[in-house]
DNA sequence: GCGCTAAGTTAGCGTTGATAAGTTAGCGCC
DNA sequence: GGCGCTAACTTATCAACGCTAACTTAGCGC
């Protein structure tokens, strides 16, 4: 995760542990210790970007403002706005992974695994609305991933739903077009339900977990249509 | 010496049916006329909107010269930039329910009227992407309808699919949680596909009709379930 | 101490949305 | 026929933005 692997720590530098460092204007980065620049620019832009809960609010002035430095100084880490912006939100979306990991714990029945899969998905999707807008809503192709359905399973997000959708199938509780295209399509509710979410957060919608429930309650029923016939 | 600076006039940007008509800089609408010019910033807009694709590509300048005229004269029709993108996609989606009255016209079964419906509602949202990303993906607090559930049934989008499935519904073809959660689960998942064809173009997605499909048959499927037990 | 260069800075370009203040055309009215 | 009112516009400008060119300086090896 984080590159540690730096042996001479300045105890003198002044570093506050977590969020962005107060570097000083005009202190500057020893030989070799950009990459700490680099860090604690991901870390102000992240900040900056949940506090304003839009990309747009974001500015590469009050990103170098925050880290210390003038805003051309920036762009000797990142070639421009819209990599450091994904930067952050690919490093934010990294965390999916373990967030599944542990809401699925406890769950052993493939079909409720799905089913918390779903929920999980959305609860941090609105739980980092900027981060999933740029990533899923605004126009930029492609995420670093390859543009084809078989690149599509690299992706985190997919995976998520993916991975327990072909459980679901092993275990002979699913029966449908299979496990891409089940996955493909529950995938595509639970981002219409997530992006709606956040596109129109002050819509008075019903409760999210209602929602989920909702969506997979549509889907699965007619999956499972053997088991509750 | 710049062509473009030349004072007389392009004749072959003539007014043709729905584009923006080639007023000259310097003359100014007659008392009263203002809305006419009004009309024509609609145009120009809609149709720089189009070209680009992307509201930010759109700028009140560009807006401005299209019309013949300088970027503070749009604002004497218009509160704000956001106020006249949103005005043309209003516009646009006016058009929505016309194409599903079409759509749906040779169409008895209310069942199919439903699939046909989704598939209608998507091809207009990629026929019309700016405009869907602008209305649904982009966040504006709402759409100039209520913010309720209620206000919800006054969206072209939504009336689009809900008045199908209540058909259904009436007809005794639909068991489920009732037309109105049906119909928004349905949107969601209709939402959710037209999004990410808008988001991420260059991704090769399987063939839109086929997704919409996809879709329709894995929500159709739990909600028939009686007929095709 | 000398040079190299990573890591910055200062200054500024071109564009944007938006505003303040001035101007002009057209109409009613005496 | 001239006066004034005002709708409809222009000129000039602001502040903010992303981004770049060109210069400077700190720190390291030698």
């Amino acid at each position: 995760m984080t590159p540690t692997s730096d042996p001479s720590d300045d105890p003198a530098d002044g570093r506050t542990s977590g969020g962005a460092r107060p570097a000083r204007r005009g202190h500057r980065a020893r030989r070799g210790e950009g990459q700490q620049l680099r860090e604690d620019i991901l870390d102000a832009t992240e900040e900056l970007l949940v506090a304003a809960g839009d990309e747009q609010a974001v500015s590469i002035r009050a990103v170098a403002e925050k880290v210390g430095r003038t805003s051309p100084a920036i762009y000797l880490h990142f070639d421009d706005k819209d990599s450091l912006v994904h930067a952050v939100c690919e490093r934010l979306f990294d965390r999916l992974a373990d967030r599944m990991d542990t809401a699925l714990a406890d769950i052993d029945d493939p079909v409720e695994r799905v089913r918390a899969a779903g929920h999980a998905y959305v609860a941090f999707a609105t739980e980092h609305p900027a981060a999933y807008r740029v990533l899923f809503m605004d126009r930029n192709d492609w995420t670093g991933h390859e543009s084809t359905m078989e690149g599509l399973h690299d992706s985190v997000a997919f995976q998520s739903l993916y991975r327990n959708v072909v459980d679901a199938y092993d275990a002979g509780r699913f029966h449908g077009p299979g496990p891409e295209l089940t996955s493909l399509a529950l995938w595509m509710g639970m981002h219409g339900l997530a992006s709606l979410l956040i596109a129109k957060p002050s819509f008075e919608w019903p409760e999210q977990e209602f929602l989920v429930d909702l969506l997979c309650e549509q889907s699965l029923r007619g999956l499972l249509h053997d088991e509750i016939g």
